[in-house]
DNA sequence: CTGATATTTCAACGATACTCGAATTATCGG
DNA sequence: CCGATAATTCGAGTATCGTTGAAATATCAG
């Protein structure tokens, strides 16, 4: 990861409610979540979510696709990992660069709601 | 690490010139760098220094002393660690945690310093 | 104390970020 | 096509950030 993409992915990292809706597409894994429903969960105007969630899409942190009449965001953890991995490789000197965080989910929503329900 | 901190730390890192700033004190170690030194370094005028050098020191990230005349600045490595530790916890998924990078310098600059010349 | 050095504080300005209601675009069901 | 739903774009206002020169503070050497 190049300084300036780090650059761009600690600012959109940096603010509140960003933070929450990138903690929140984490842990919702690869099926995302759209736009409407984090909007409703954080209580804030669906222009403000768009605000927020498309510069987290413009710094690569969160994918966005359409499923029919919704735009379905998830986090991005190849990128994610690289971020993690510029951090520690540039910014915690030369001794941790033996490190690799495996930044992935564990496990597809679908398993984790029969889990869940089981 | 609270949310709160996290935020603040990103925020102070979400910057060109204090993301420099940063990278420079990690590289260096313990012994840190004072502020003409490094305002020199990026070729920026003192005060604009002062500005970030202390935006880093308020998030914490950075450790301020004083020898003689100079005000000597060095990374916090703890606290990147918690940073870090912050976003493979909470921003990674589940899976990740079982990494622990470490942050912290190789060596001491005296002995590389000595290296070096050898 | 005096002068010199190192750094911070202050003040002012321009630029960018954030918030949110209103208008617009895209998609779907019938 | 039409009405309804989902989301974005637009515009305007407020707030915060970033930059910098000038003035103030702290430390030291003599």
């Amino acid at each position: 990861m190049k300084n300036d993409q780090a650059v761009t992915a600690l600012a959109a990292l940096a603010h509140p409610t960003r933070l929450a809706i990138f903690r929140m597409l984490v842990e919702r894994g690869p099926e995302g979540l759209s736009a409407g429903v984090i909007a409703e969960r954080l209580g804030i105007p669906a222009s403000s979510l768009t605000f927020h969630v498309q510069h987290l899409h413009r710094a690569g942190l969160a994918t966005q696709r359409r499923l029919s009449r919704q735009l379905i965001y998830a986090a991005d953890f190849q990128a994610m990992n690289g971020l993690v991995g510029f951090l520690t490789e540039n910014c915690c000197g030369r001794g941790a660069t033996v490190c690799v965080p495996a930044c992935q989910p564990a496990a597809p929503v679908s398993a984790r709601v029969r889990k869940r329900s089981a």
